[in-house]
DNA sequence: GCCGTTTTCGGCCCGACTGTTTTCAGTCG
């Protein structure tokens, strides 16, 4: 049993435990165990479980230790198999429901018997929810409208399309005069790659002009909240958006906690307390004396003054974390040593690779797809199409592939751009393992990516050695897409990447982090790791046309959360540099393979 | 269930909003 499915079990029994009305601590101790188990490298797990010292990782004690164990020797455990057989299975969809958590979940069971959506939706139709005590005829209409919207309600979005909803709101309210400062926030701001919601903080001298602006943007579908201090809607999308509004000397703690995931401001709450202090999100105040942290807050005096993020982090003895780190993965910890690394930016990028044209499925030429590279200023531009075997994506014979190659060199020649292209391919890396070219083909391209474009339902055994394999060609530069995921639609292939990444860095060979919004594969939770381990990376878009070149914008997020410096990624580096770095690959690939 | 530079027991982050209530419980983030 893999670690992740001990930490997916371990979660569900958080949830069991919420359903039977235990302990919400107890329930916390659980989910914290599991993500201190993801957190752990599968090697290290191992040796922690054979020396018998779980137990020394932070969120895992006594019990928790010896149940991890018992799943990973046996692949069972009792407590769990007992514990599931206890509660009604269609209870544990019921949490899905807006408006129902595990209190009135029990009252739903306990007083109407109600043990399935279906259940439930009969209930509500037949006027039965509005007589419990603690329901009424709001609740009972709220509950059945959340029923039928579920999937809608329950869908996350992808980060590029959440951005590009957010971004004219927030410059909307930056115009309103009643607003002195306005953020996106929320995992928006953290680059995540999948966003449930939209949270905009909002610093302002009048409040209620704001709200009626928020509530009738374009496209609003319902108005869910609207109190004093926030208002939230809902799209036609499914999307929701809430709003927050501060005064201007709050506004920064309001924009830390609702842009930080619940385990950082969890953990920074905690920091703040062991040093007597009491952090919200309307300040930073003494946790002694009487009142709560938010009516301290109101008097200046007693609230600690923070102009920035910075000022906060300073106050509670921490170096700037950025947005994006704000996972509660080890950065406060990584934070007080000093230990944070300085990410790559977006400017820090001088070109990109794998990248199409019309050539084969892209949707711009070659002249067209540099001229957006020059555009951008970058230095460089690699075009990757398609390889013959991608037939349904219009791949390239030899003869077409190389006739495109002498088009790169003379377009180079020609000096038409200040861009300098790279010829390269993206060729597939064939179900043996085998690439797509022969290699007197490949030697004479500048680079190539190897990418799986087939046969994904291969076992993880058979997948893991096919991409080995190629990973060892020695005219192999880049892993493409490494588990061809697509978020929200399609899981990645079953692929050992501890062994992929270890081959990877033992013949010197780029993974990608593909900058395609919908894939961001690798993902930016095995990076960190693997770079420290001297894995380069290279931030690729993919594009299709000229304006999936900014996609490289997701791909910095990505590797903004995995902590990647500058120098961790490849095309950081000048045109010299790569050009040279390039040109080594080839060589000693014509000679290995001669 | 976890944890400890006040604690091995008694805490465990903090506040807003809604709906059902006449002072608060439940849910949510």
């Amino acid at each position: 049993m893999t670690k992740n499915e001990m930490a997916d079990i371990l979660n569900e029994i958080g949830t069991l435990l919420e359903l039977k009305g235990e302990n919400p601590f107890k329930v916390r101790a659980y989910q914290a165990g599991a993500r201190a188990l993801e957190a752990i490298e599968e090697a290290d797990l191992n040796r922690l479980i054979a020396s018998d010292e779980l137990q020394t990782v932070k969120g895992i004690g006594e019990a928790l230790a010896q149940k991890i164990g018992e799943l990973h020797t046996t692949g069972r455990l009792e407590f769990f198999e007992k514990l599931k057989a206890s509660i009604e299975p269609g209870l544990v969809e019921l949490l899905q429901i807006p408006g129902l958590g595990p209190k009135k979940i029990r009252a739903l069971h306990d007083q109407l018997g109600v043990t399935s959506i279906a259940l439930l939706t009969t209930a509500c139709q037949e006027g039965r929810v509005a007589d419990l005590a603690g329901f009424g005829e709001k609740t009972q209409e709220k509950l059945l409208t959340g029923i039928k919207n579920r999937e809608a309600y329950g869908r996350r979005h992808l980060w590029w399309e959440a951005a590009e909803s957010a971004g004219p709101i927030v410059q909307g309210l930056r115009a309103l005069p009643q607003v002195t400062r306005a953020e996106a926030a929320g995992s928006l701001r953290r680059g995540l790659e999948t966003v449930g919601d939209l949270d905009f903080i909002v610093a302002a001298t009048d409040v209620a002009p704001v709200v009626e602006w928020f509530v009738a943007l374009p496209g609003i579908k319902e108005v869910t909240a609207k109190g004093e201090t926030k208002a939230s809607v809902r799209f036609e999308s499914g999307l929701q958006a809430d709003l927050r509004i501060v005064p201007d000397d709050q506004f920064v703690f309001a924009l830390h906690h609702f842009t930080g995931s619940k385990d950082h401001n969890v953990q920074l709450r905690q920091r703040a307390l062991a040093r007597g202090l009491s952090l919200s999100e309307w300040g930073l105040v003494s946790a002694a004396g009487e009142g709560t942290a938010k009516q301290k807050a109101e008097d200046k005096s007693q609230r600690t003054k923070a102009a920035s993020e910075k000022d906060l982090f300073a106050a509670l003895g921490l170096h700037f974390i950025p947005p994006e780190m704000r996972e509660g993965l080890g950065e406060i910890e990584a934070a007080e040593r000093g230990a944070l690394p300085r990410l790559i930016e977006a400017t820090d990028l001088r070109g990109a690779f794998h990248n199409h044209t019309t050539a084969s499925d892209g949707g711009n030429t070659l002249a067209e797809m540099t001229a957006a590279a020059d555009a951008l200023g970058w230095e460089y531009l690699g075009i990757a199409d398609h390889s013959k075997s991608s037939f349904q994506a219009n791949g390239l014979s030899e003869e077409r592939l190389l006739k495109q190659v002498a088009d790169i060199r003379a377009l180079n020649a020609s000096k038409r751009f200040k861009t300098q292209v790279f010829a390269g391919v993206e060729c597939d890396i064939l179900a043996d393992g085998r690439l797509d070219y022969a290699n007197e083909i490949l030697t004479q391209l500048d680079y190539i990516v190897a990418s799986v474009h087939n046969a994904f339902a291969q076992d993880e055994v058979t997948m893991t050695a096919r991409i080995v394999r190629a990973i060892e060609h020695p005219a192999t530069t880049m892993l493409g897409h490494a588990t061809g995921r697509l978020l929200l639609r399609r899981e990645g292939y079953k692929v050992d990447l501890g062994r992929v990444i270890d081959a990877a860095i033992a013949n010197d060979v780029i993974i990608e982090l593909n900058a395609n919004p919908w894939r961001l594969d690798l993902d930016w939770r095995h990076w960190h790791k693997a770079a420290e381990r001297g894995l380069m990376c290279s931030i690729n878009p993919d594009a299709h046309e000229t304006a999936g070149l900014s996609h490289v914008r997701a791909g910095i997020n990505a590797a903004r959360k995995a902590g990647l410096t500058k120098e961790q990624v490849f095309n950081a580096r000048p045109l010299v540099k790569v050009r040279e770095w390039l040109e080594g690959r080839v060589r000693r690939a014509a000679q290995t393979v001669q």
